[in-house]
DNA sequence: ATTTATACTGTATATATATTCAGTAAAATT
DNA sequence: AATTTTACTGAATATATATACAGTATAAAT
């Protein structure tokens, strides 16, 4: 799709958000007073600018007749995919991103940050299984039993969170693996996050 | 929210269609067209129900400035949830269904029809724990290996398929359960569905 | 029994709105 | 160097649209 000016961004945006807020279009006086214009003529020059680019289609002669295109508009938000890699912090930078998927607010009881593409089998006997997508929550506020994502020295792992006093211990879901105990002012070890939910694409 | 009448819903309905072709709500004379009314004020009137209602607010003196309301926009398309019930098919009927939740289409790599609820834990071995949401494709074909809903005289259950000639076996992931043998053409035993996917909501 | 809600037709109108025309000016493209 | 695109102001206008008013009739609620 072709490039859009800065200002036809605005406009764009301003349309989204006229609808988001208020749920029908804006009409070329309203985009004058959300952007300051002072002619309606100027909304409407941008208004063709966008449909000539394939970003809206105006039917002619309605009012408030924008609909904002199949790519356009955003259908929901996305949540990133995030490897679970064995050295390197899960972080929300581009070269961890394996993907990013569409996301519905209410489809966990929490609210999460992203998500974890589990590898190995340490969390088993809790159902989470090899390329599980676990849903994580960035918080260091985690309870005893919590599934937490851990990181020891750059190395991530998937956990559950058991805790008296200093001492903290990591316990998988699997006879095959060992507990891990560390103390809480070890340095390089902190709680990235929670477990909230999990997705399974089979 | 207060009921509405047989024309009201109607009226309601084109709101939403309306919007979903074009973009943007209907004038009042739109609503006229769809259904048939040739009178502008029997738009009005049944808009105006609507917005006494809550279904719907009104924008006065803007034109197409209807808004649906909160719970009456389909933000996205909702799945129905079926409780794995010991007795009883997992059929699409208002009893059965324990709730609705937002679906993304491209959430799993296949389409699917509805949300079980897993009772038990015959299948936790594959990954598959108590209260797990696994989403089911409504088909008979099914492969070997796969995780099917089969239905043995009105009982359902979730296994694994393994079939070889007419002879059936459904398999648990879970030593404490027994292997079932089938033959194809019993009475009362057929294919339901099977798995495409998993959420886990904790 | 009376009021209120439902379900319209039909007419009228103020105004909300799209849209055209006439300009100005700078930046980008050909 | 000439043309197109961008980025507006400012004024004018046909029409799209909400909305009020006057009716008619039936059903539901108080």
């Amino acid at each position: 799709m072709k490039e859009l000016t800065i200002q036809q961004k605005k406009v764009l945006q301003c349309i989204k958000f006229y609808i988001k807020k208020t749920g029908f279009p804006p009409t070329r006086a309203d985009i004058c007073r959300e952007l300051g214009f002072k002619s309606p003529n100027a909304a409407e020059s941008h208004l063709r600018a966008l449909e000539k680019k394939g970003y809206i289609t105006i039917e002619n002669g309605a009012s408030r007749g924008i609909n904002l295109t199949e790519n356009t508009a955003e259908r929901s938000q996305t949540i990133p995919v995030i490897g679970l890699v064995a050295a390197g912090s899960p972080t929300l930078a581009d070269e961890n991103i394996e993907k990013h998927i569409p996301y519905q607010e209410s489809l966990f009881l929490s609210d999460f940050d992203y998500f974890l593409r589990v590898k190995g089998l340490s969390m088993k006997d809790a159902g989470i299984m090899e390329d599980d997508l676990v849903a994580i929550k960035k918080t260091s506020e985690v309870r005893n039993g919590d599934i937490v994502v851990a990181m020891i020295d750059d190395e991530v792992t998937l956990k559950y969170f058991q805790s008296s006093g200093n001492q903290i211990k990591l316990i998988p879901a699997n006879d095959d693996f060992d507990e891990i105990y560390i103390n809480k002012e070890t340095e390089g070890f902190f709680i990235e996050g929670k477990s909230v939910g999990l997705i399974r694409e089979n």
